[in-house]
DNA sequence: CTGATTTAATTCACATGTTAAGTAATTAAG
DNA sequence: CTTAATTACTTAACATGTGAATTAAATCAG
C-alpha cells in the first residue's frame, strides 16, 4: 500500500496554490481593462517602447510559441500592438502601439500598488528572499536536466 | 514613462518559472503513463481507497470545477476511477478502480524518486523551508482578500 | 407541505498549455 | 551556386484554465 505525502507538503501543489494567490490578487484588476493575466504579462514585457521577436518574447513572459501566436493575433487585433520589420523575415517582431501604451500606462499604476500591498502583508525581505530562492531552485533543476 | 522592474525581480514570474522547472521533472514520466500531470494530481489524490467528492478534490488537486468534470469523465472512460454512490445525490463521489490503484502503484515508485532527487539537489531543509514560506505567502494572501 | 434559497455539478464559450507536425526563411556544406 | 540542415514561427489537435449560465438536489422559511 504506496502512501503519498500528504499533499499540503507537496512542493508542485505548493508552489501551485502560491501562484493562484499572488496572480488572484492582480487578476480582477487586468480583467476589468479587458485582459487576461497572460495578455497582462505581454504588455508589460513590451512596455516602453521595446520591441521585441516572438522566441524572446515567449522566453520572458513565460508564454509557449503556440500561445503567444495566438495572443499576438488576438492582441494585435485590437489594435494594442503591432508588428515591426525585421531584417530576419523568419522573425515576428511586435511593439505596443500609442494605445498599447496608454492601456499599460493606465494599468500600471493599479498594478504596482497591488504588488506593494503584497510586499506590505508578507514583508518586502521575504518576497525578496523568496523570489531569490525560487529562482535559485530553477536553477538547479535546469542544471540537473 | 512608466518602469516596470525586471522580469526576473518579479514575484509572479519567478512562480510561474519555478514551477515550469519542477513539474517539467515529471512531465515526461507521467506522459509515459499516458497520463498528464494534472490527470496524475487526481490519481494520486484518490490513492490508497481513498473516496471523494468533486468539490473536495477539486480543492486538494488545485482544479477547477470544470476542469475536473472532464478529467473524471476522462478517465472514468479509461476505467481507472469509478462513482461510488452518494447519500447527497447531488455529489459525485468517486475512487480508484483496481486498475487505478495499480497505475498509481506502478508510477508511484519512479515519482517518488524524481522528488528525491530534486531535495538531494536542491537541499531538503531547503525544500521544507520553501514549501513553508509559499504556504505563508498563501495564507496572508488568502487572509488579505 | 410548498416555494424560495442555497449548494454541487455540469455545460458553454473562449483563452491558454502542450506536443507534434508543417512552413518559410536563413545558414551551412560541398 | 545548390542542396541539406537549422531556425523562427505557425497550425493543428487535444487538455486544461476561467468565468458565466444551467440543472438538479438539498435546505430553509413560512
Amino acid at each position: 500500500m504506496a502512501e503519498a505525502p500528504r499533499y499540503d507538503d507537496s512542493l508542485t501543489i505548493a508552489l501551485l496554490r502560491a501562484r493562484e494567490a499572488v496572480t488572484s490578487q492582480f487578476r480582477d484588476h487586468v480583467a476589468a481593462g479587458g485582459l487576461t493575466l497572460t495578455q497582462w504579462r505581454v504588455i508589460r514585457a513590451l512596455a516602453g517602447g521595446t520591441e521585441l521577436d516572438t522566441t524572446t518574447l515567449a522566453h520572458r513572459c513565460v508564454i509557449l510559441a503556440p500561445s503567444l501566436t495566438r495572443i499576438i493575433k488576438h492582441l494585435e487585433g485590437r489594435g494594442l500592438i503591432e508588428k515591426v520589420p525585421a531584417r530576419d523575415k523568419r522573425q515576428r517582431v511586435v511593439r505596443l502601439t500609442a494605445d498599447g501604451e496608454a492601456m499599460f500606462t493606465e494599468m500600471w499604476g493599479v498594478s504596482k500598488a497591488k504588488y506593494a500591498a503584497i510586499e506590505a502583508a508578507f514583508g518586502t525581505e521575504e518576497i525578496h528572499n523568496l523570489v531569490g530562492t525560487l529562482n535559485r531552485l530553477r536553477a538547479v533543476l535546469e542544471d540537473k536536466s
